[in-house]
RNA sequence: GGAGAGGUGGCUGAGUGGUCGAAAGCGCCGGUUUGCUAAACCGGUGACCGGGUCAUACUGGUCCGCAGGUUCAAAUCCUGUCCUCUCCGCCA
């Protein structure tokens, strides 16, 4: 979220900037709500002081009687002070909705815009979109032929939108895995495999909402639970509440997590096989960094992206997300589009967004500068380093051959012990 | 899963109903002393939300894991919850 007293003092600006993306906030009742809750708050509170004053006197009374009467004294004014406690409340609670819904910020040079439609392609991969002299397959077929996803007995077992993986799609999972975190790994990330579930307190410090209609979040029935969505969540949920010293920043992080997502309403053509699917696992990038060293470290984070996906020699484009798109929590995002020959267009690869101090106000987790006074609120990035169900489509559809083999990419072969899936013998 | 102990400031740790936002020590900051360093000595040193100020000063409130409750008054009593530690059971 946006911290209060700034918003009260840009309205306009936060107004407009909502107006951008697309959500529709009424900020002038913000603004009015703040001003009531400022002034029903020290009303509140200098009745406070003159209760305390009054039990802080009972000690001393001189006798019972005096005690007694100052006793009533006491209980009149703390009843005062709890009718006017549930009014505030209630206003708190209103003001502090509206609150969560603004959106953070806006990178100046974010392209403006309504949806992905205006998303800007800003850069393309070191790969071209390759000329096929072939009709290519798409993964869901080439996982049949080559016998590498079992989608059938996915669904007998938990549902549609879950699978098997096997056979060499196994290998090349964990191929993927260990290729991108040995990357990370040298360019100074920490890895982290973290929990697959995380406390709804945590999932809604980093914006994600874990009940709802609307909600893509997994929640465990009778706990206060849920499956992650990303390892975003935990990440960010790590520093939640703590205060670290700024010589410990910028702090790289990447995490290994299966994620979950209920994808309500979501199928389709588009999100055939793999594309769109409930579980997945994905190498995320996190970092908590001071506020001057977000934006560069979100072109490090993109730099990172690029770096892994012309390893694999894979065609990508790179977007520039158009502010209708964002997302609640990103001040700036990029998309990594990966050429995906089966559907005959880019299809989303990676995400990488500078959050900010949106998300860190939330989570509550700050910097204090060694030597001065006072803390300050983090900036937060977070960016897919691999998400292997995606990226696993990629490779299998650029790397198809005519004779219905997939060759492994060159920088795999090492983690898979081939350089090519071939049908069993 | 069962039994027990405990969660207090940056850290250690005292505090069982009012004089406690909290002793003491450590650490940290400033100073004195001192060939340098160290030591010693003196002083200062929590966070958050308001009011106030150009900014200070000044000032009100809240905070002792978290959430409730009892009471005029809660770090202290009660309930729930989370976490940590020990023992037992179970298990990869």
């Amino acid at each position: 979220m946006l911290d209060r007293k700034w918003i009260v003092e840009n309205a306009q600006l936060v107004q407009q900037n909502c107006v951008n993306r697309g959500v529709d906030v009424d900020v002038t009742a913000f603004v009015e709500m703040d001003q009531q809750w400022r002034e029903k708050q020290a009303d509140m509170e200098s009745l406070n002081r003159e209760a305390n004053a009054v039990s802080k006197s009972i000690g001393k009374a001189k006798d019972a009687e005096q005690r007694e009467a100052r006793k009533e004294q006491g209980r009149a004014l703390r009843e005062q002070v709890n009718t006017l406690k549930a009014e505030l409340d209630e206003i708190v609670a209103r003001r502090d909705a509206i609150q969560a819904s603004i959106p953070n910020l806006s990178h100046p040079d974010a392209p403006i815009g309504e949806d992905d439609k205006a998303n800007l392609e800003i850069a393309r991969g070191k790969t071209p979109v390759p000329e096929l002299d072939f009709e290519p397959l798409d993964h869901v077929e080439l996982g049949e032929r080559l016998d590498l996803i079992d989608f059938e007995s996915g669904a007998r077992i938990a549902g549609a939108g879950f699978y098997f993986l096997k056979n060499d799609a196994v290998l090349l999972e964990l191929a993927l895995q260990r290729y991108a975190i040995g990357m990370l790994v040298d360019e100074g990330f920490t890895p982290m495999v973290t929990p697959d579930l995380a406390r709804n307190e945590i999932l809604q410090g980093t914006g994600y909402i874990p009940r709802g209609p609307e909600t893509q979040i997994y929640s465990i029935e009778n706990q206060d639970l849920s499956l992650i969505a990303t390892a975003e969540i935990p990440l960010g949920g790590l520093l939640a509440g703590k205060t670290i010293d700024d010589d410990q920043l910028p702090m790289k992080l990447c995490g290994l997590s299966h994620c979950f997502r209920t994808e309500a309403g979501a199928a389709g053509r588009a999100s055939r096989g793999l594309y769109r699917v409930h579980q997945f696992t994905k190498v995320e990038m996190f970092a908590f960094t001071l506020p001057e060293q977000s934006e560069p470290m979100l072109e490090h984070l993109r730099d990172m992206e690029c770096r892994l996906f012309d390893g694999l020699e894979i065609p990508y484009r790179v977007v520039d997300t158009a502010t209708g798109d964002l997302g609640g929590p990103a001040y700036r995002k990029y998309d990594l589009e990966a050429w995906m020959p089966g559907r005959g267009e880019f299809g989303e690869v990676t995400s990488t967004s500078n959050c900010t101090d949106y998300q860190a106000r939330r989570l509550n987790a700050r910097y204090k500068i060694k030597g001065e006074k006072g803390t300050r609120f983090l900036h937060t990035l977070n960016g897919t380093a691999i998400a292997l169900s995606r990226a696993v489509i990629a490779i299998m559809e650029n790397y198809q051959q005519a004779d219905g083999t997939i060759v492994v990419p060159e920088v795999l072969r090492a983690w898979m012990g081939k350089d090519k899936i071939e049908p069993k013998a």
